[in-house]
DNA sequence: ACCGAAAACTGAGAATAACTCGCATCATTG
DNA sequence: CAATGATGCGAGTTATTCTCAGTTTTCGGT
């Protein structure tokens, strides 16, 4: 990621960044991002415009700024899961049933920040790139743990990654676009018991024989 | 959704529609949203700003039309997979295959457009309703086929939406944003053999007794 | 064939918001 | 206590969305 901007460098100018990020935040989960100008922005962290534009080069950069802080805190979040799983060994539908406890609260803590982040913001390759690295910290630290436990399907690493992808699609789906008519805690239950589900396939590569291929519309394959 | 602006009535006035949706959907694609004005747009459809601003309120709205027209096509792909699902009768795995191939070619017949759509789409709400009312509508006619075979868990119109969900954001991450190292069509297979696992399970709700272990060895937890 | 009304079209320019740049002020260093 | 570099400033430039008053085209009725 490119930074053609100057770093902060002195205390002073450190706390001008830190107050533009704050009021950049705030305006944009009250307002969402279109509705927020980087003179509003400018205006109420207490500094100029010319200053905003000295440590982000554009408007976007500011949302790259609060993405790369969440983003860093929430895998944080994530890897005090698998670290206690490290310790206690939980079985699989326990460890599931703790990750998607924790991805959830980062969906509920702060729902606009995480809608802000996710939906209203056009995503920017930056941002894209950043959120794919996310995900790929956290799907190896589960494929560590679905290896240890000997399950996870023929390629566990594959399977965590897709695990990982399809529980925050699903999280985002029951508690930031719950369907109407829907229970949402019965709705987080059925994700973990499905991704329980999905990964209770052996490790062994002896599963992953040729079960599947393309296929169309024939009367062929036989499931496993 | 509102029309706050005139319904085109003659044929002329349709020609223009068609004509400027065309000249939107081509610049969007080469030069992305942000990349493309109102004003080229009109230039390129060969009409003037304000006949543009005659039909289209603003310029989110010519990205709505796009999705509405984008989304209502690929529903009816979708639809005609379970078409001929409910004339063969083929089994889980036959089609699932079938399912995601047909998502699959979505994705990658004009990858550009669907990756527009995506990224940009979220930030206007009318068209994450459209995009959930899709899923549904797919979700329920994947709930028929499962129940049809006796599975998909002990909740089968849960999980099929959850499916829905899971299989675009998959293959989405597959065909769109491929992390480096990776076989795009070993990823597609891997997203079938999941989701054949994942649904697997029989739909008779004896089996959904409580197979799942709950209690976490941390001193974390808090749902359920 | 003609007329009046409604529909469609036009494009200069008003309005708004991102971003720049030359200069003033502050902090640090030798 | 210079001198040098970092930080801060904000009126002004530029780019883009969107409006509106006026013109042209279409169409139904006579």
């Amino acid at each position: 990621m490119l930074t053609p901007r100057k770093q902060p460098r002195q205390q002073r100018s450190r706390e001008t960044v830190a107050a533009i990020l704050e009021a950049a935040a705030q305006l944009f989960q009250r307002h969402g991002y279109t509705g927020t100008t980087t003179n509003k922005i400018a205006e109420r962290a207490g500094v100029s415009i010319g200053s905003l534009y000295q440590y982000f080069p554009n408007k976007d950069a500011l949302l790259v700024a609060l993405a790369e802080h969440y983003l860093a805190e929430s895998v944080q979040q994530v890897a005090q899961v698998f670290a206690r799983a490290g310790e206690h060994r939980p079985p699989l539908p326990v460890l599931l049933a703790d990750l998607v406890e924790c991805v959830a609260v980062l969906h509920t803590d702060r729902p606009r920040l995480h809608r802000l982040l996710f939906d209203q913001a056009p995503r920017t390759p930056d941002l894209v790139t950043r959120f794919r690295q996310a995900e790929q910290q956290i799907a190896q630290a589960l494929a560590r743990e679905l290896r240890r436990l000997g399950t996870g399907g023929p390629d566990p690493e594959l399977n965590a990654l897709l695990a990982v992808q399809g529980i925050e699609a699903h999280l985002h789906g029951a508690l930031l676009d719950l369907p109407a008519g829907r229970d949402a805690t019965a709705h987080v239950r059925a994700v973990v018991r499905l991704w329980q589900q999905a990964l209770s396939a052996p490790c062994d590569p002896a599963e992953a024989h040729r079960s599947l291929g393309q296929a169309s519309s024939g009367p062929n394959r036989r499931s496993r």
